[in-house]
DNA sequence: AATATAATTAAGAATGAGTTTCAATTGCAG
DNA sequence: CTGCAATTGAAACTCATTCTTAATTATATT
């Protein structure tokens, strides 16, 4: 039932890493909603329920949750990288609000078609993408 | 004939900003090539032609060439960003080698007409995008 | 051309996100 | 239950970028 988690524990246990009362908190947080967030938001998520976790454990738990396939890095917002699922969910695109931050996701075909057509014609091994749009939302023009 | 540096002298002249010999000194290195640059390779240019303008200076200069259209931030890669002629050229997609840093320019009409339309769709005005591929070139996969 | 003055400069201190170190602790394989 | 490699928190550290300060300078105006 807990998919995230049993992912999260195969990965552990295959490259011989501990699944440790702060990984699980943190994988249980990062879970709990589906929005973007960044780690002094986390680290303020967890301490508001009183779980005390420093965050050099989350500088060091996130690029274990990246490389687990369970989120991914979404974009950099005034100096701070903001992550996102990505486990259960395709990769999008970004539109975001400059002004008040909102975003919106979108996902199109062509993107992913662009991104096949250009990385043969050039023979690059691409992993990763990001396709950011911004400007002012509707509120904030 | 130096376009840039009279759109960069209105600019100074309409913010009553002035035009000082360290400036002139960064727009000249900045055009000198049509080439991403950083702050630091900014700096070490300029220093080794005799230039000795601080760090500090480079730094305050460049949002000034950002806000005159200018120059651009064309990506962030290991933590630092990198710049890019905007005068004259016009906007395009990256695709980049994490390993190498390599980087190639290609400019796709889907791309703008997809903006166009998501931008339409939820009433946004955009006036930046990013388009970044990354991945491995062929020489590093 | 000299003057006033607000902007600018260099240098280094400060900041802040992210990383590393290290001694103490703990998950887990056997 | 044990041993030990992995993990943790706290603090020190990085390193790009920003800020502070006192001294300097570009420009508008006499």
């Amino acid at each position: 039932m807990n998919t995230e988690k049993d992912i999260f524990k195969e990965y552990l246990r295959e490259k011989e890493l501990k699944f440790t009362p702060e990984r699980d908190a943190i994988l249980e947080e990062v879970f709990e909603k589906h929005e973007h967030f960044d780690v002094e938001k986390l680290y303020q998520r967890l301490n508001s329920k009183g779980k005390h976790i420093s965050r050099a454990t989350i500088y060091r738990t996130i690029p274990i949750l990246i490389d687990s396939g369970l989120i991914g890095e979404a974009m950099k917002h005034k100096n701070r990288i903001y992550y996102e699922h990505t486990y259960g969910h395709k990769p999008h695109e970004h539109m975001v609000c400059t002004n008040c931050g909102k975003i919106i996701e979108f996902n199109d075909k062509r993107v992913k078609k662009i991104i096949e057509e250009i990385t043969k014609d050039h023979d690059f091994k691409s992993n990763e993408y990001k396709f950011e749009i911004k400007g002012f939302c509707n509120d904030c023009q």
